[in-house]
RNA sequence: GCGCCCAUCGUCUAGCGGUCAGGACAUCGCCCUCUCACGGCGAAAACACGGGUUCGAUUCCCGUUGGGCGUACCA
């Protein structure tokens, strides 16, 4: 099988899906794209991925972008800088995958499925009550043309699925782990384009990197298993496929693929705590090389300098914050002069306008402008120091507490759109479900958001504090009052 | 369950047949010092297990165990 001429000139990209809050894992990733073609000379372009209709924001995106950007990670095409092989948003692009699947219909690769969901679901479910690996049937896979035609006359759902191979395995070697073989037979036949006319990721994602020329794709190890059907549709196209670099994910302290429900992994959050951009990038960028012995602390120019991608490890790392602490410790104190840190600060304390909005709250609260830090001062806090003290003034029991905020914290992660007026709308839809006072509800938060019960409006600093804040305090709080609960309060 | 992948201190890693198994974070101790940090010095801490191959295995091969990812009209 051919690849890419090596001596075409290296294009990467990233390609994050603007479904949920800035991940690190996305910035890893990025990051290691970003060194890449700096290291060769070539290309990194910004591509988004959003297919999802259903979980896709034009939000969020601006989220990824802002994240990215603020990250130093900087892109030379782009939804929002255009480029020769625009369009960069996978949703604009659309009615471009439409022909591709018509030919790959045509040479008979693929066929259209009519199979609902449900009845997909009931294969599934009896495949593996029978312990057999879940997979597609095949039962459109013979369906004659006139029956495909009538069932879409008379308007019926239906999909586009690739076909695969029965019989060998699928040999690629990839960048990072070598020699790859998959047997075909595990390989499922994957719907390309979705009932609603959008491509799923495998489909668009080899369209879009073979019209973008593409030369490297490296990406999470999570994609490791479908690369047999990319590299099948690359053949289907007679396309030639880029190079496949598949990087080993980060991970929670419990070896677990890095996730928002036992770690903080949006990237807000690390700048909200106030990590630099600087100490972040050199904090993953440490997983790209090989340092023996020798200086860790480095400028993105450095890191370019030192990145080998020839070398990396295979074995998934855990997100070390701690490590992360002391760089951003040493970033501060020693690549900051006076001024520089002074303007940090500032601009840290400005940000998504939180020293603003904590004052605005804050003027009809006060006396004297000293009451500010303890008023407005879990604002900036990166750490609470919450102790089972801090509760005193909550009249509900340690147990009550405890499940107003175990209730609390799921709900939360089904708001949309995080702002003052979706904060209140759930608090209130959660107390009533509980059926309990807003206010018994509200009390216990008020401490864990901000530490005391006298305090800034909730909604508000909530909204201030962001979301994966919010979040990380709620775990904390919980954390604090479930050893309340074990010893009496 | 099935497929693929991985395996050195608690964590990130160096090692590519012969090393006292090296470094860094964290931990602990000492020094510096008006406190706390910072900084300096030092300590403790690892080759998952079992078979091979070999004069010799952390290193190569095979198993076992453990872990991860995937198994969607999500990416």
């Amino acid at each position: 099988m051919s690849t890419s001429d090596t001596n075409a000139p290296v294009r990467v990209r990233i390609a994050p899906s603007p479904t949920g809050e800035p991940h690190v894992g996305t910035a890893y990733i990025a990051l290691f794209n970003y060194l890449f073609a700096r290291k060769h000379n070539g290309t990194f372009i910004l591509r988004i991925e959003d297919t999802d209709a259903t979980r896709s924001t034009p939000e969020f995106e601006t989220k990824v972008l802002d994240a990215l950007k603020w990250c130093g990670l900087e892109w030379s095409e782009g939804p929002d800088i255009g480029g020769p092989y625009g369009p960069y948003r996978q949703s604009d692009r659309k009615d471009m995958y439409q022909p591709y699947a018509q030919e790959l219909l045509d040479k008979g690769h693929a066929f259209r499925c009519f199979c609902t969901p449900e009845r997909l679901e009931q294969m599934r479910e009896a495949q593996r009550a029978s312990g057999k690996p879940p997979k597609y049937d095949g039962l459109c896979l013979h369906l004659k043309a006139e029956e495909v035609t009538s069932k879409m006359a008379a308007g019926e759902s239906s999909v586009i699925r690739m076909k695969i191979p029965t019989e060998g395995s699928c040999d690629f070697t990839d960048g990072v782990y070598g020699d790859v073989s998959i047997p075909w037979d595990s390989v499922d036949m994957q719907v390309l384009i979705k009932g609603d006319g959008m491509p799923t990721y495998h489909m668009a994602n080899v369209i879009d990197d073979h019209l973008m020329k593409i030369t490297h794709v490296a990406r999470g190890e999570e994609w490791l298993a479908s690369v047999p059907k990319h590299i099948l549709l690359y053949r289907y196209f007679g396309w030639d496929q880029p190079t496949f670099m598949h990087l080993s994910l980060m991970r929670n302290a419990d070896k677990s693929k890095l996730s928002k429900r036992k770690n903080p992994t949006s990237i807000s959050y690390y700048s909200a705590l106030g990590y630099v951009p600087e100490a972040l990038m050199n904090f993953l960028g440490l997983f790209f090389m090989q340092i023996a012995e020798g200086e860790e602390l480095m400028t993105m120019a450095e890191l370019a300098e030192k990145f080998d991608p020839e070398n990396l490890s295979k074995s998934g790392a855990i997100f070390d914050i701690q490590k992360l602490d002391w760089l951003n410790g040493r970033w501060l104190r020693e690549k900051f002069s006076e001024e520089e840190f002074t303007a940090r600060v500032l601009t840290w304390a400005m940000e998504n306008d939180r020293l603003k909005e904590g004052l605005r709250l804050s003027q009809s609260r006060i006396t004297k402008l000293g009451e500010l830090p303890d008023l407005a001062g879990f604002l900036l806090k990166s750490d609470l120091g919450l102790e089972p003290a801090a509760f005193a003034k909550v009249k509900s029991s340690p147990e009550e507490i405890l499940e107003i905020l175990n209730t609390v914290q799921p709900d939360l992660e089904k708001i949309f759109e995080w702002n003052v007026e979706s904060i209140e709308a759930e608090l209130r839809a959660i107390a009533e479900r509980m059926d309990k006072k807003l206010k018994v509800v509200l009390a216990p938060l008020f401490v864990a958001v901000s530490g005391s019960s006298r305090s800034l409006p909730l909604f508000d600093s909530m909204a201030i504090l962001g979301r994966s804040v919010v979040r990380q305090r709620l775990k904390v709080a919980a954390k604090v009052v479930a050893s309340m609960a074990g010893s009496g309060k």
